[in-house]
DNA sequence: CGTGAAACATTAGCGGC
DNA sequence: GCCGCTAATGTTTCACG
């Protein structure tokens, strides 16, 4: 968990590693002019520090029938807790934390963040259409207890879309 | 670019692939119960019909140093277009085409859509800190000849945030 | 789809700066 | 501490059945 020092060797192995996760040890290694085990080493080590978090395959969702992304604005109620039920209250499932237990489960759902603003939550949501989205949203979202109310966005253009993150 | 077919092992090997990119073609073809050479073409076979659209590491914004997540509306100026400046117009620099390209150039914003509702596009910006933020704000985005206004939330809480696409 | 063989990549141990 | 060599092991990739 130390905040592990970056040198300019490593800020340039996660710059190629993050324009292309499959590399092999010995092409990185070459771009940074090193020989394979030294930098082996480093890529072991950024994964271990948990700056690498995880290698992936990315989609592209139209190709398998995500037609439709959008942008769900989510307003949850207030905390109404001492409300006593039939059986004993394990204590902590409030609205907060049993929404966010439940987007765990949605697929649909590809990312959920608590937000400042007048919306609580911000969820970004892949589907095939319009009536997957509106099955969505009635049949499970809005069925949410914890929801009071939503406001959507659609995308209508992919500008820029990226997981590379800059790097100071 | 036809809408290719995929069967139940495809859609397994994207899952598997979606999850953990940089498993071995061996291992893929393990866990499908397929010998590798089968696995190899099929895996060739979604990464030529762009299905697959790339492999990339993921890193973790917090580990190295950015620890603030904003995402920003922003709504542009009305096209004020047939107004002629000195020299021969090009005829596409719409502030709606040149803010798109400022966009790429932006290595803080890693997605730009263009949205409907109120705001033409979303961003989603990752910065150091609040000083960053207003750095970038005043210096480059409010500067920006095509922006009219904007407004920015930030992310109180990541809840989910995946790269993984339901698969239909 | 699977087999097999050649080319290539990974990874641990050790010596050197 | 960090680098690079070597050598054993494992993986990719293709022609062919």
């Amino acid at each position: 968990m130390a905040a592990m020092e970056l040198d300019k060797t490593d800020r340039k192995i996660l710059a190629i590693l993050q324009a292309d996760g499959r590399l092999s040890n010995q092409e990185v290694a070459e771009r940074v002019s090193l020989s394979p085990s030294p930098c082996l080493r480093r890529i072991k080590r950024l994964e271990d520090a948990g700056i690498i978090r995880q290698y992936v395959a990315l989609l592209e969702p139209a190709k398998i029938g995500l037609g439709l992304l959008a942008y769900v604005n989510v307003r949850l109620e207030k905390q109404r807790d001492a409300q006593a039920s039939g059986s004993a209250r394990s204590g902590s499932a409030t609205p907060r934390t049993d929404f966010a237990a439940s987007v765990e489960n949605w697929p649909e759902v590809v990312a959920c963040y608590a937000m400042t603003g007048e919306m609580d939550y911000l969820l970004r949501v892949h589907v095939e259409d319009m009536e997957h989205f509106s099955r969505f949203m009635m049949g499970t979202l809005l069925r949410h207890p914890a929801v009071l109310d939503v406001k959507s966005s659609f995308a209508l253009q992919r500008i820029k879309d990226t997981t590379a993150l800059p790097l100071l």
